[in-house]
DNA sequence: GTCTATAGGCAGATAGAC
DNA sequence: GTCTATCTGCCTATAGAC
């Protein structure tokens, strides 16, 4: 049987991968450099080019690795939530998941600095939000099908919108460092979609 | 009489803002340099530092600039408008006028780069999200004390949630470019507030 | 795979002439 | 108010030893 690895016993470019990412989504793809991620894992910069060719080559790993780690998480919710208003609950406690420790989505900081992100990072941001977008549209289809979600026009649109709500909920709650702030703009988009869900808090 | 003054007409200082402000809105603070804005000025860095000390000074006055005239909108948007649900249509109008030119708000993308900006720039970042916190629950009140507007909830949750929304849409749109994208979910977000709105488009 | 050393450039900022 | 000149520091990136 093959030893159980600790988190801080994996491959050099995994490691890197995560202070990378904590870094991103904490200042944004151009307020960290090579020369933070060294000091922290106590590696030099000549290193980490060893790992990644340059900065663009780790942001595109950086999105790839994030999105497929979200596409999980979607399966996993998938596979452990039946129904179409506990989906959307689950989908929206990603988020606030993220939100925990300070940290903006990944792909929501990257939209903020996009007109400066490389070409590669940029396409795969938006490839990012159009798998977001598509789940949703799945579930909400569903839900309006099982006539456990009601909303008004396409289901994409709808999608769109809970997209675009909750990652400016991470987005204003952040300055304020107030998870609850967030909270409460999840559970009032939710609300206007499920007709079941309990009442708000005030 | 004065003279009337032309854009390129105004003092070094505002034309500094200008550019700036643009720059800032569409790159991040931290991915604009004194360098590019004397270049556009076709003056030089040393000349910025005249006008304002440092980074962080133009920062906080391209905030307080860009929270002024603000202001001034809503009060032109009270002036102007007599009911609720136009004021928050008018409101919405606010950001897309902005998401036309790629920009994206001033105050969303300092939120977004809020963990490395220094202290000044962080409180008037905050008083901004509050003061449109505190108009939008003035307007969701009367509303509903008029009976245009039906939610539920506490007003500030809503305001809350419509400050979010709009930030997240420009957010969310802007990497693709797509202003009609941005319009289509402060479509639906409106729609979710006033029971008299007309029908979605597809 | 990791290191030392360094290149080459750009950042924000300052001194002092005009 | 604007300039030239310069400083110090950090950035990404590379060469080449071990």
């Amino acid at each position: 049987m093959a030893a159980r690895r600790t988190v801080s016993d994996r491959d050099t470019a995994s490691r890197i991968l995560d202070v990378a990412e904590r870094l991103v989504q904490i200042r944004g793809f151009n307020s960290f450099s090579y020369a933070d991620v060294a000091a922290e894992l106590k590696i030099t910069k000549a290193s980490l080019h060893y790992h990644f060719a340059g900065k663009a080559e780790l942001g595109e790993a950086l999105i790839t690795r994030y999105a497929q780690r979200f596409a999980r998480a979607l399966e996993a919710v998938d596979a452990r939530v039946g129904d179409a208003p506990g989906k959307l609950e689950a989908y929206a406690r990603l988020y606030g998941d993220v939100l925990q420790g300070q940290r903006m989505c990944l792909c929501g900081m990257l939209a903020a600095e996009y007109q400066t992100l490389p070409g590669p990072m940029r396409d795969a941001v938006l490839r990012f939000l159009d798998d977001n977008e598509s789940w949703l549209k799945g579930v909400l289809e569903s839900g309006r099908d099982e006539g456990t979600l009601e909303f008004k026009g396409s289901a994409s649109g709808a999608a769109r919108l809970i997209v675009g709500t909750l990652e400016g909920a991470m987005l204003v709650a952040r300055p304020y460092a107030d998870v609850a702030r967030f909270q409460a703009m999840a559970s009032r988009l939710l609300a206007g979609l499920d007709p079941h869900r309990s009442e708000l808090p005030a």
